[in-house]
DNA sequence: CTTATTCATCGTAATATTACAATAAACATT
DNA sequence: AATGTTTATTGTAATATTACGATGAATAAG
């Protein structure tokens, strides 16, 4: 138990949940806050920025590498994030394409 | 450890992250396509639409429930359930305002 | 009143997440 | 080469999540 039963959901379920989750964390939406207001990229400013240590930080920004929603390039000692947009992108109708299934009709109870 | 710091991230940032962690398991996301779905309510029928034993499947409408998305109403020996719309829309005007933050520039690394 | 039916809750086991100190790896600087 | 800077990784503790059986509470049916 305490295992998500992936297999008995639709790929389309799944994946959803994944993205949300990959958001489902106050310092994930603050570093994806960071990296669209500073157009140029961040890197360890962000350990700064927010007030966790440094290798809680980099546990997040690997989570969101993993899903894809950022990209990290390595300019000599210190490692440049930003959003990728193609992905990005594909969460934005993910999700609209979720929020949009429902209109409001009168609530029914 | 293993606590949230909630403290230091800003009330928006920390409810934008709890919305995403309620739609964050398949299961709820089954749920709720379900509820829309099937216009009229649905109550325990959600048991046998989806494969999970009826304990996890109660849980799960409470956390949904919890973040107010859900309400129920008791019919009988039954539960209805359906989606608030109110806090539907919330949902959805919050998850629009943080992608539209971001314009898709050139990927800057 | 007794027996089903339906749903919530409790208890519990397995697993996942969050956070950080300590350390390693990679490069830059002296 | 030796030292400092920056980031990733490892190990670990605390907490949260997921799932389900068992039980309880409420209403319906007999």
């Amino acid at each position: 138990m305490g295992l998500t039963k992936t297999e008995i959901f639709s790929d389309r379920q799944n994946r959803l949940a994944q993205m949300m989750k990959a958001l489902a964390h106050p310092a994930r939406i603050a570093i994806i806050q960071q990296l669209v207001k500073s157009q140029a990229c961040v890197c360890g400013d962000l350990v700064e920025e927010l007030g966790l240590a440094q290798a809680t930080i980099s546990q997040h920004l690997k989570e969101l590498k993993n899903v894809g929603l950022i990209k990290g390039t390595i300019e000599g000692t210190s490692v440049c994030y930003c959003i990728d947009g193609k992905v990005w992108n594909q969460y934005r109708s993910a999700f609209e394409s979720f929020f949009v299934t429902y209109v409001n009709k009168d609530d029914c109870c």
